[in-house]
DNA sequence: ACTCTAAACCAAAACGTTTTGGATGTCAAG
DNA sequence: CTTGACATCCAAAACGTTTTGGTTTAGAGT
């Protein structure tokens, strides 16, 4: 039913190819024909068939991202915002963004060879790297086009955006430091997910160069969510002998133990400090507002899909990968600021 | 480079035709052919043209969300879940989910327009219904297949998932007069969103119904943003006269007013009651836990879906639409509750 | 020996593009 | 008049499938 070439072509008394051509805006057509082909195109609402070109073209013009989440329910505000960063871009370039979710394991690397070999896809943002990848690997051996946000463990020299997480950590340790905290427990998460350990060794570094053992920290188990930073927090007060400090390895476990916290009627902040990592947009107005490091995650998006789309153009990159810089965001949980205006100049 | 029809059929000594039917398992092929012919396929990684099949088929098995949205930085983490259940949705029915993201006016309908007639997508998924949406407009008036989660003003009969918000918001109407409150002041959103209407009604019904005017209700305008839930009650505290509680039309806004509240030394619950709307998962470890209605925001992606993948099929939809029934969280933001135990049963 | 049926197969067309490799016509230079 | 250059056009092949409309072969029935 919708307008095809053939039709074009006949309405204005030309070839296919010619049609085509003109379209195409190449100069082995006269202006007039393409005046008049682009008058009938427009007046019959042309619009090419996107599967008759890719085919042709062997190019898709659409990129792939898999949500390798497990939980059906995943609620992130962290990645939706990657995510609209990575689809605004594309858009941009002229890219389609194709969505699917896949836990990962078992049918995993399945799903990216045959979104690859069937032609749907000419690339992929490859996110939540993990120490040991093997989508990395897979890609990276078969020529496949991606970037991924994050790193593996074997530095292999493949495309990426990070942030620098062990400097990152190295501030909020620093800093913590630097108010006298002692005591600190960090929030982990068991997972395979390479930039926790980053963050871990951050702030390792950083007690480590102030005279401290990282060995006598304590870590706990979560698995990055509100609900289980709130349920580590909960069974280190029960515990006792309760840190000065918890240290978060994102905004939203620091978000579930600070929740935490003030049901026990501590105060967080003077009694108990508490960071994150993220600064997503609920970190600003928590309670209070929590300290944390910048990760501009939004524009991340957009490099990493700019990348990408670079490199299936066949450009080389200037700069395979980049580590960007973090950014302390002090605000008051971490009880050296009381009630101060907004400090992230958001 | 990727394995072929034409080279199965080379390998087996078998026509294309052969091979092809071979696969899709039609009966005029012997058992024996079909074996061979599988085994091959195996042998060699044989994947399926997804272009080639789609363009031959007219269809795509591919459904297109487009995200509404104007803020380049959408951070909504209602939203991440409805997502992950239309794609696993769409993944257990064998389809995939493009995503794009467009704000509304200006070059929106252009996007629908051209997905379909480039054949790229089989149907659409629509979210953020306005109260006269072009996009339902036109979807209907084309025939184009499309499920939507809201409804628009015009009660058209499309199909479409909902939760009733009038009744959603009765609720918690009923639930805080029913505590004494009140001098309630409406958190709202200056959109065209009808779902913020229906919640402003439900509120008014329950005054009305207990004898309370609803024109006296204050109302605030907000974004569905944590920051302008802020805002609205940072000035709201500014113009003196409090009220005695808030009602947000959303969670995320219900965050924010709790964040000024905090602020000003206002203690959330026994001082102002606050309450909103989803249950995000935040919601439930906030300070205090809020009361919210609940949606379950996952299950709706997913039956979203399936009845698309429905109507795609041609299959006619037992109930075109749905509304389903609110669920109300008593939490201690409204105050009737003191550090209790977690209500949601999550 | 002939027809009929059923089983197994397949050539060609079709889907809507782009690309390849010319073909045609005009005009100026030789 | 011929040649070459240039501008403009186009038929056919190709991309990898599925569908259409057959053909071939073997065996059964008469």
């Amino acid at each position: 039913m919708p307008v095809t070439l053939k039709q074009l072509a006949e309405r204005t008394g030309k070839s296919i190819t010619t049609v085509s051509r003109a379209l195409a805006g190449y100069d082995d057509v006269s202006e007039e024909t393409k005046k008049l082909v682009r008058r009938v195109a427009d007046e019959l609402h042309y619009t090419p068939n996107f599967l008759a070109r890719s085919l042709q073209k062997r190019r898709s013009r659409t990129i792939s991202l898999i949500l390798p989440t497990d939980s059906p329910r995943f609620s992130d505000p962290f990645f939706s915002e990657f995510l609209t960063g990575v689809a605004n871009m594309a858009a941009e370039c002229g890219y389609d963004l194709l969505l699917s979710v896949q836990a990962p394991g078992e049918g995993e690397m399945e799903l990216y060879q045959r979104k690859v070999s069937s032609g749907q896809v000419d690339g992929f943002v490859v996110v939540r790297t993990r120490r040991r990848d093997p989508r990395i690997a897979w890609l990276y051996k078969s020529q496949v086009p991606f970037v991924a946000f994050g790193r593996t463990e074997n530095g292999a020299d493949f495309p990426f955006v990070d942030v620098d997480g062990v400097k990152g950590m190295r501030l909020i340790g620093e800093h913590l430091i630097g108010l006298g905290h002692r005591r600190i427990v960090f929030l982990s998460s068991p997972s395979e997910l390479l930039f926790v350990e980053h963050r871990l060794d951050g702030l390792r570094q950083a007690m480590t160069t102030h005279g401290l053992d990282p060995d006598e920290m304590r870590i706990l188990q979560g698995d990055l969510t509100q609900k289980s930073g709130y349920e580590a927090t909960v069974s280190l007060l029960d515990g006792g002998n309760p840190p000065s400090a918890i240290v978060a390895c994102n905004d939203l476990m620091a978000l579930g133990a600070m929740s935490a916290l003030h049901e026990r009627g501590i105060s967080v902040g003077p009694d108990i400090a508490v960071t994150g990592f993220d600064d997503i947009p609920m970190a600003e107005h928590a309670h209070p507002p929590l300290t944390t490091i910048h990760q501009p995650i939004y524009e991340i998006g957009r490099k990493v899909c700019e990348k990408l789309v670079r490199l299936i153009a066949g450009e080389e990159l200037a700069s395979r990968s980049e580590i960007l810089e973090p950014r302390l965001i002090v605000r008051s949980s971490c009880g050296s600021l009381r009630k101060q205006p907004d400090q992230t100049g958001r």
